[in-house]
DNA sequence: CATGAATGAGTCTTCATTCAT
DNA sequence: GATGAATGAAGACTCATTCAT
């Protein structure tokens, strides 16, 4: 019996991997559809041929539309982690700029679940707890907390930190969205310096002559 | 004859503006209607009730829903216009932050409009020329040529004018789109107040401590 | 504006019978449909065809499938009533038996109504509701209460009413099912009035030899 | 050789012993879910889950879930010989009592399969002829050709013995029907031997008083 | 011009059945 | 023989659009 029990271990753990490949083959399809056309528009049947399957396989694997996109929020959930990841301490200019960078390349990786959740967020109330309150919230949170330790520290003014942390992701969505809209490609690395350099200047020095 | 020619004019004109009348109501509501649900989910069965008619009825205006929602995009082209009015020389502090002001009482006068916009634009390849490279656009270049004439006056240091007109609309947007998206009211006069002075100061005088 | 209101009424009133019209063609055909199939089998392609018209169209008269089984049932309302009708007083053996050849004339005449209820309602139980309980019940009662009469009038031995009340539904059942089903053609009028008086003698004489 | 094969014949044995237990459970569970929603309605799934196993396994014992269908009802074939079975010669009120009693056990112990058949029985013409013209078209004769007998020997009156078998066999149904429904639950065995009784009494005396 | 009604094209979803293991 | 997964075919229902009045 232990040959066949092995055996079937074996299927059993062929089938299980085939099974969660298919799954994911099904969330990366309907990311690109739903990033291109946005989740009413696209339909059950161009997310299946994107996934290379039957329309009704899908219903093996998510019981409606909606968790397709769900699960599609469900899958960038890291994404705030990632961002910020190996950025504990802005003590320079030059660690400060790697946020920025970061983001760029976490956002990069996964294209269509970041355009989205940008595209859903504003209309679906699930999505935008989801994405926006749960997970930009957290980036929010983290960078307003290192401002104020900072402020604390000396090292930058006095200052509403949660606004001005409201203020900086503003300027990074601004500098993101081209490339998430698809108007540009997606910027090379000198690039991205140049941009997350100028961020930095403007951010920590302001636009305006120095008085003193 | 000429009475008759004159009472008909008198009628052309009274059916002009009626009908006139009608396409607003129309836009108005779609607007409306749009927002709250985007595009692809509001049918036009609702846009027809929200203005008070037969669905049938928006044919006589509109030859199509999509149609609806490019008027709705074109009925917010002043837009620009209405925020950089009035601001056209930002010497002081307090002239910069009126044209953040500004930007918030156009917004709120036509929330709908613009949340549509916003909305749609992500996805729609017609809203996003018309409302991001024909209205933010141009918002973007006045940004971008006052602050080269303030660069060349001395006022503002030297820098990418362009980019960094990129980011102060980013700034813009994060403290607009909490109201948007319907998270928050419409802040408050004093409110908006404080949020375009501590924008302006950031803008300014940069985040980091006087060195000098 | 007289003449144009009066036009108005006259085409008002034209449209008005014309959706009664297509309302009633929609219940029939469904009917039709129902009893043939069965509701569950039965789909609303058919019904609209039956209907001769679009499949769509149905939903401007009903909002589900499941509301035009519910009009069907509706429309059989009256049915009880019919049966009983003009056998206030079942004095005489041809008194009784008329309210057999009622019941009879009342299905004829609506056949697929009555046997898509007899289908649906031991699925259903809404249809049960309606059918079994409001309708079928209200003959119940009917019949159960004049038998009461009877035998304190002293025509009838005593008895429990309400069971034989079911016994007698029960007989008519049997003489009306196979119609019903299909099976045999509704019986001619001779053979009609030779099954309302052989119910009749078994109902009031029994099947037993008179041992008197 | 031997031992092998007989190895073989008791390992056959025990596989086809099997193999007809699975088969039972298909047909029990598929009876059950049958009777709870009708065939139309019950999904292969439902049976599979009643029958604890997966539902492609129904496929190696049946072709189709209609197969299946007919199978239930091929099952309850033996329900007419029970029904008379120890009936043969009702001579006594307390004989004839009995054959209504035996039905009321007949149906207990096979509700579900009772009930698939009276529900389906009207939509399909298969089961309506295995069933109807097949099962109590049996029960219909042996009654009809008693009554006959009963006739001949001066124990019943003359009449119409094919008619007369019908509504009792209506009164039967109408005892039964709502039991089957679900309505009421089974009655007690007192309440049956009331029912039996009643029924007899209304059969062989009638419910008129005796004129005599 | 206003509108009630009609409808074709399409959507999501279900389900009996097949297939590979 | 047992089963998880795949799927074609079909079904109820929606909706933008057209048409007759």
């Amino acid at each position: 019996m232990a040959k066949k029990t092995e055996k079937q271990a074996r299927a059993e753990g062929r089938r299980q991997r085939r099974t969660e490949r298919h799954r994911q083959q099904i969330v990366q399809a309907a990311a690109q559809v739903f990033a291109e056309k946005g989740y009413a528009i696209a339909t059950t049947k161009e997310i299946a041929e994107a996934a290379d399957m039957g329309e009704s396989t899908l219903y093996n694997y998510f019981d409606s539309k909606r968790d397709i996109l769900l699960a599609v929020a469900a899958e960038s959930e890291a994404w705030a982690k990632i961002v910020l990841l190996g950025a504990k301490e802005l003590e320079s200019r030059e660690a400060i700029s790697q946020i920025f960078l970061n983001a760029f390349s976490a956002i990069e990786e996964r294209l269509p679940f970041v355009r989205t959740l940008f595209t859903e967020a504003l209309l679906d109330d699930d999505i935008f707890q989801e994405f926006v309150v749960g997970q930009l919230g957290g980036i929010h949170q983290q960078l307003a907390a290192y401002m104020a330790r900072r402020v604390a520290a000396g090292a930058f003014r006095p200052m509403d930190t949660a606004l001005c942390a409201q203020m900086i992701m503003g300027v990074l969505a601004s500098l993101i969205l081209p490339a998430l809209r698809g108007i540009t490609p997606m910027p090379s690395p000198e690039e991205r310096r140049r941009l997350a350099s100028a961020m930095v200047d403007m951010l920590l020095d302001g636009i305006g002559v120095r008085t003193a």
